[in-house]
DNA sequence: ACCGTGACGGCGG
DNA sequence: GCCGCCGCCACGG
């Protein structure tokens, strides 16, 4: 880990922080961390300071992209489904709904948008 | 103090 | 929706 600077232990604090079962983004984690535009270095932090009792499984890339796990993303995704996190081909299900910690709701989640857009639909699917 | 690096992000093609 | 390009920032050499 590149040694405790006051930023890298923001970081780590936060992952520590994300619930089992829920995801975030390096880009949320940076910006809870209080550095919005340092998910690049997040990044960084992620790939040396992986097995310190943090579960850096659950950040993953923006758009419930995978992301990477030092070479071994076969084991991310061992650990997510464990918890209960559903990876379809190398994205994340439910994305949108497990995202921590912002659960945030679609933008155009208006009444009418959803019920034009599920309106051919059987059922509802996630995000 | 400068330069390259990367478990990234967004947008345009 | 995938691919590539450019932009971002903390760290280490």
């Amino acid at each position: 880990m590149p040694r405790d600077t006051e930023f890298s232990k923001r970081v780590l604090m936060v992952v520590r922080r994300i619930p089992a079962g829920r995801v975030a983004s390096y880009g949320d984690v940076a910006a809870a961390a209080g550095r919005p535009r340092a998910w690049r270095a997040v990044g960084n932090i992620m790939r040396t300071c992986n097995a310190a009792g943090v579960p850096c499984h659950r950040v993953i890339a923006a758009a419930g992209q995978l992301g990477g796990y030092g070479g071994n993303l076969g084991l991310k995704r061992a650990l997510l489904a464990q918890e209960g996190v559903v990876v379809r081909g190398s994205r994340v299900r439910n994305w949108r709904v497990l995202r921590w910690p912002s659960p945030v709701a679609p933008p155009e989640t208006s009444p009418a948008a959803r019920a034009s857009r599920t309106a051919g639909r059987r059922r509802t699917r996630d995000d």
